[in-house]
DNA sequence: AGCACGCCGACT
DNA sequence: GTCGGCGTGCTC
């Protein structure tokens, strides 16, 4: 970043006001705004005067300017001042009674737009609250700061200093937390980022137990006022925790001391669309900007966390329970989707009166079908998509018999609906989707949250996480299954159940013994070989139109990556960039970007894509 | 994003 | 000969 005129006042040891006392009147003062429009174009921002009856106009600040003969939104990015020259136009007011970002998030905010292809206007949106904020009222007296002890010893060096940690944590999650607020709340305040509404409230509320008012929750299921309300309590006290999902990331949160990600890795914490940015990159920036440390808690590590250099924190013994591995192999083919093991552990613990949770990688039917004569999977006739249907979901065409004439299908793989069914033929009204109140309950990943103290949790289908089309699938796979198996209550006859053909997979092992660090090493050396993140880096670039896009693509790429597509997804072309460093990528993209999208194609930039 | 300025078709 | 269509381009 330029060194700029603001930085060198501030370095003067006289300050502003004294070196500029007695030409005052001389030097107008200019503000560099960045106006509120998600454009490229503007992300230079303009230069305004602001008159000499408008205070509060700083870094941060939310302003009105004029603007191509109209008033928008912008936002302050830089003072200065300056002798009468060229005449400016001039700031026209303060909308906020407090800026919305300091020098080290606007460093950040930098980075995001260019690390995720996205406006700086889109950027520094999100560290906007949804309304204008007001200064708050007064806070009440805050409660005093507990002591509160780590659930195990835990060194003092990973609140000592800035840097990041990857604390190897299951059951503890919420005490940990609770530790690191206790060292931290007495002077400073905290950042906690969790995945899902649900949890966020649930650890809040918790924490209110020890910390009281001291604690803040905010999530997008709160309306706009409330959230803009903590929004300003958080930018304003000292002291306090904000706790919420992942757009707090880019809030300032007044001065922060510490920051924490519960269960990195897990998906809600990337955003799915633009501007997409992932919770833990961000604040990786911001602790490294703001000199705080950062906490990334979870059982199973990132690979991008620990490639990235981040400490490692594993306290002993096992991280997560004992999980028992039912090799397909050991029951005859033709067995059903569920193992007579597993329908013998089943029966076991409902026969105490236990609850089971039944894991599996989709919702709906089954993932696809299989004619029974020909043995091919059945398609859709008009755009050739796998069905699961007498109607194509993806084009609505009608889909009759298969070309071989066959018109009976069998299901292919195991979603929740035909687990149901097969479960209920064994255990009758007990069995139901996730949701319903029944004993036994079959969902998804994304109905993980709800479940705990199960007495049996089973996974019907490991290899369909492990073998998942995406290059990160191992370690997705073993962090949904270490999941899974925290989900089941400590005791006797508690247990965890997972079905697999390939018992001997690292992930299956690593799952058994307890241990994702051996598993992540392994990994990481995988990805250095493949030149696949973190060992490299990989972008999704997604178009509904344009005009050879493809050579335009190629041509700015160049040497620096490798270009894979297009793919055709629905009605759109997609390319995978990989390469071991896009940044100059990025440069070249953005100005490709903002070409399409003034001719009014829609354009998509992923970084880092999930099913990359 | 909007609001200009632009260069082509239907009206007083 | 002017009013207005909305296709590019710029906005301190």
């Amino acid at each position: 970043m330029a060194g700029r005129a603001e930085d060198r006042h501030r370095a003067s040891p006289l300050g502003p006001d004294r070196r500029h006392a007695g030409r005052r009147r001389l030097l107008s003062r200019i503000v560099q705004v960045v106006p509120d429009l998600p454009t490229f174009s503007v992300d230079d921002g303009f230069a305004y005067e602001v008159p000499d009856s408008l205070t509060g106009v700083d870094l941060g600040a939310i302003v009105r300017v004029p603007l191509g003969g109209r008033r928008v939104r912008g936002y302050v990015v830089g003072t200065r001042r300056r002798r009468p020259g060229r005449p400016l136009r001039e700031v026209a007011g303060l909308s906020a009674d407090l800026p919305v970002f300091d020098r080290p998030l606007l460093d950040v905010a930098r980075w995001a737009s260019a690390h995720y292809v996205t406006p700086l206007a889109s950027v520094l949106g999100l560290c906007t609250p949804p309304n204008l904020p007001r200064r708050p009222a007064p806070a009440g007296d805050l409660p005093p700061v507990p002591g509160v002890e780590p659930p195990r010893p835990v060194p003092d060096r990973m609140l000592a200093s800035a840097g990041t940690t990857c604390v190897v944590e299951g059951e503890a999650v919420d005490a940990v937390v609770a530790w690191a607020l206790s060292r931290t709340l007495t002077t400073r305040n905290a950042l906690v980022v969790v995945p899902t509404v649900e949890e966020a409230v649930r650890l809040a509320d918790g924490l209110r137990g020890a910390f009281g008012t001291r604690v803040l929750l905010a999530h997008s299921g709160m309306d706009a006022k409330r959230q803009t309300a903590v929004w300003a309590r958080a930018a304003t006290c000292r002291g306090v925790a904000l706790v919420g999902t992942r757009e707090v990331a880019f809030w300032p949160g007044g001065d922060i001391g510490l920051g924490i990600i519960v269960d990195d890795g897990r998906r809600p914490l990337v955003s799915p669309r633009m501007p997409t940015f992932e919770a833990r990159e961000v604040m990786r920036r911001r602790a490294m900007a703001a000199r705080f440390p950062l906490l990334l808690l979870g059982a199973v590590p990132t690979t991008a966390a620990l490639g990235a250099g981040a400490a490692v924190h594993r306290p002993p013994g096992r991280i997560w329970p004992v999980v028992e591995v039912a090799d397909r192999g050991e029951e005859p083919p033709g067995t059903g989707v569920v193992m007579e093991r597993t329908r013998a552990a089943i029966r076991g613990v409902r026969r105490r009166g236990g609850m089971v949770f039944v894991l599996t990688r989709r919702r709906g039917y089954a993932p696809a079908f299989r004619c029974v004569r020909c043995g091919e999977v059945r398609r859709c006739p008009a755009c050739g998509a796998a069905v699961t249907t007498d109607r194509c979901a993806r084009c609505g065409a009608e889909v009759g018999a298969c070309p071989c004439g066959g018109r009976r299908f069998e299901a292919l793989g195991a979603a929740v609906g035909r687990i149901v069914d097969d479960l209920r033929r064994s255990f009758g009204a007990e069995v139901a989707a996730a949701g319903g109140d029944a004993p036994i309950r079959v969902g998804t990943e994304r109905d993980l949250v709800g479940v705990g103290g199960v007495e049996l949790a089973v996974c019907i289908d490991t290899d369909a996480f492990v073998l998942a089309p995406s290059y990160r699938a191992g370690e997705d796979a073993l962090r949904i299954l270490a999941r899974l198996a925290l989900a089941v209550a400590p005791g006797r006859g508690r247990r965890c159940l997972v079905q697999t053909a390939m018992p001997r997979h690292p992930a299956v092992v690593a799952l058994r013994r307890g241990d994702p660090l051996p598993f992540l090493h392994a990994e990481l050396e995988e990805r250095r070989r493949t030149g696949m993140p973190p060992a490299g880096e990989l972008l999704a670039v997604e178009v509904d139109g344009g005009d050879d896009v493809d050579g335009k693509l190629r041509t700015l790429v160049g040497g620096d990556g490798e270009v894979l597509g297009p793919a055709t997804v629905g009605e759109r072309a997609r390319w995978l960039v990989r390469g071991a460093e896009l940044d100059a990528v990025r440069l070249r993209l953005r100005a490709f970007v903002g070409t399409l999208r003034d001719a009014g194609v829609t354009v998509r930039v992923d970084v880092d894509p999930i099913d990359g």
